[in-house]
DNA sequence: AACACGACCTGGTAGC
DNA sequence: TGCTACCAGGTCGTGT
């Protein structure tokens, strides 16, 4: 799924094509609750913006749709010949003969319409963005110091950092060497000053992979430009000293990591 | 508070 | 070929 990267770079092809278009019909399969239909027939959307792995698209005199694309959800605008692929989970039909398509193949995702101060509430909820002067190595010391969290779950808690997710914490921890069992709060000052350091560079890179790595319709392929040193690597050699990659399970999900590099 | 686990869903692939 | 089992970029609710 996307993480912030991916999600980024679909909210600023949407920036390109959704500001000022007006919704003349939404249909919504199985992706929200049907009610929602008519209360989004003929609003015009103003905006789209992202927190943390959430698209938000703002309308015109009634509040903010919310597209979460979990594992495998896209999001994008069509002409309306180019048809619908199987997986369409909703769609809207905007003026000038294109379409919003919201595709998904394994129908996790979900749209629902926020007002202002469910809105507020969502964003409460999240942490700082980690591209924004919010996520200061100081605000990642504070966090830290108070989690005893194996690290990488602690990255992945989108209530202390908004928008990491499975690939790019295991990432960023290699990039910092640090060991993705290691209790949060038992990093010291310069270790997460090197994590920070690595979070910023990790998406920084991944968002312009995935800015450019546009190939088609519907597709985000940040992997194929992203140059990946862990993760879905196990067994491979390490590129930084060429041990073997691991794999282990934390909370259900798999962490890659070098023994060598990360401790 | 912290953690594991199942649920939500479908599809791709490795292994037999 | 065809079946099964397991895996997947996320999040929420429940139980210990």
């Amino acid at each position: 799924m996307p993480e912030l990267p991916e999600v980024e770079a679909v909210c600023r092809k949407l920036r390109r094509d959704l500001p000022g278009a007006r919704i003349r019909r939404a249909r919504l399969l199985r992706a929200a609750e049907p009610g929602l239909e008519k209360r989004l027939r003929n609003r015009r959307i103003e905006g789209v913006e992202r927190r943390g792995k959430n698209v938000l698209i703002r309308l015109e005199g009634a509040g903010t749709l919310r597209v979460h694309l979990k594992m495998t959800g896209n999001l994008y605008v069509r002409p309306d010949g180019a048809g619908l692929p199987p997986t369409a989970r909703a769609w809207f039909a905007l003026d000038g003969g294109r379409r919003l398509v919201f595709d998904d193949p394994r129908a996790l995702g979900r749209i629902e319409l926020l007002s202002e101060p469910e809105l507020e509430r969502l964003c409460a909820s999240l942490g700082p963005e980690p591209l924004s002067s919010a996520f200061s190595p100081e605000y990642l010391k504070e966090a830290a110091r108070r989690s005893r969290q194996p690290v990488k779950l602690f990255l992945l808690d989108q209530g202390k950092i908004a928008g990491l997710g499975n690939i790019y914490a295991a990432e960023a921890l290699h990039r910092a060497g640090i060991h993705p069992r290691r209790p949060a709060n038992r990093l010291a000052n310069q270790r997460l000053e090197r994590l920070h350091g690595a979070i910023v560079a990790v998406l920084d890179l991944a968002v312009q992979s995935a800015c450019n790595a546009y190939r088609g319709p519907g597709r985000y392929d940040s992997a194929e430009t992203f140059p990946v040193a862990v993760y879905g690597r196990e067994g491979l050699p390490c590129p930084a000293c060429r041990r073997p990659i691991r794999r282990i399970v934390q909370a259900g999900r798999s962490t890659y990591y070098c023994p060598g590099c990360q401790r």
